[in-house]
DNA sequence: CAAAGTCAGTTGGAATTCCAACAAGTAGGA
DNA sequence: TCCTACTTGTTGGAATTCCAACTGACTTTG
């Protein structure tokens, strides 16, 4: 476990912790880690909810298995990365687990226990709220995100979607100028729409001044009123 | 505060926790109710955040002020409900509060530290472990609620949208029959489509023999593949 | 440097959605 | 019952999106 400490204390869950506590802490915790060789189940839908899982090595994969025994890849996850965490904290999700978590590669991951985090532990030990108020962060910081999205998704034409979200990243950027972290594809995915669509819309928007484009980097130069 | 008891054993936050303790509970949180008249402001966005509130009477409204100046309505609560909860939990907004918190009625209010729910009280009060486990429920429950209609919303055509949220209603009543919440309207609103257009959609499903409909009671009869 | 790969933009016809207006059905109150 | 209000379904033309295929610019790699 010792070899970890640096990329728990650099983890969502942990962060804030000073190494030397967080050895106190995780066996406080019951949290041994686990080994899965690659194409290994680490948790598997259907099955009973309360645990939550980090990952210290490998590469971690969380899918919904569809209706139609199509296999939607949710998110793939780095040594650091939660995963579980919104379920194992959910009130009794009713059909158990809702999504499967692999392992694509070799990898290890520390399994914990909801109630042993929740619970303040009997030794006391200290650093039990901020662990609980890392993991209100990171549900809340997820809930911001999904929100944020959900805003853009809500607009219903993809000029609509674009300038929202523009109008956004113009806003955290704090400025007229800047650069999105995403290319066209990933854009379009992210707001659900067609890429050539979106590019045919970029480029009227181009047409009509309202922006100047060069790859991620986008610079407003005044913003239509469909903005909002 | 006595006559709000009910209302708080019901409410998200402190349900599970006996009258008897909540009576402990309360103080101990340094919540005090507080009182304001109908049309003030409970929370002021950009302010900073780290108090989130309780509906104790009256009614409450969650707006923000676009760039405009329009303002959006976010949610309106009832007794019993939470407000800025993801706010208080999330760390470090920058900007401060993103919304506004009105009273539109005369009302009254329990204002809650974050700080004082997460770490474990002085008097090592037990229900603490209970709370901070209902806050993460109600952070969970959020973010599946949200999850849920985002993959709806992601849906391409309204066809596909409303399949997708058919069937998941039908999963969710375990069965092909079953009475949805919403009106056309509300439901149009829900799935981010035209109302019309989502009817002429229906009609066709309908004349195509996928489903039945009356009014908010529908009958699956096949599945069409789009459905996934 | 050439080949292959990736990314953004363009195009055109089919399909869908948007929007406003209207029609038909239902519920509640006078 | 009549009137009114509300909800749902329908329609038609304009606008937009979808989809597949292609072009051209830039990158990477052998």
């Amino acid at each position: 476990m010792k070899k970890y400490l640096e990329i728990l204390r650099r983890s969502p869950l942990f962060r804030g912790i000073a190494p030397e506590e967080l050895e106190q802490l995780i066996p406080c915790l019951g949290g041994g880690a686990r080994r899965y060789g690659a194409g290994a189940a680490i948790l598997l839908a259907g099955t009973p909810v309360g645990q939550m899982g980090l990952v210290l090595s490998g590469r971690v994969q969380v899918v919904r298995e569809e209706f139609s025994g199509h296999r939607a890849l949710l998110a793939e996850l780095e040594p650091g990365e939660l995963f579980a965490e919104t379920f194992a904290c959910a009130p009794a999700l009713p059909g158990g687990l809702p999504v499967t978590v692999l392992a694509t590669q070799d990898c290890e991951v520390l399994l914990l226990d909801l109630q042993r985090v929740v619970r303040s532990c009997p030794n006391g030990c200290p650093f039990h709220s901020r662990l609980v108020s890392n993991l209100l962060g990171v549900l809340a910081g997820k809930n911001l995100a999904l929100n944020r999205r959900m805003v853009h998704l809500s607009r219903r034409s993809t000029r609509e979607k674009l300038l929202s979200y523009l109008s956004e990243q113009a806003a955290m950027a704090g400025g007229m100028e800047f650069t999105i972290p995403f290319g066209r594809q990933e854009l379009a995915d992210y707001l659900c729409v067609e890429r050539s669509a979106m590019s045919a819309v970029l480029s009227r928007l181009r047409a009509e001044g309202v922006l100047e484009t060069h790859r991620n980097h986008f610079k407003l130069l005044r913003l239509p009123e469909e903005a909002l």
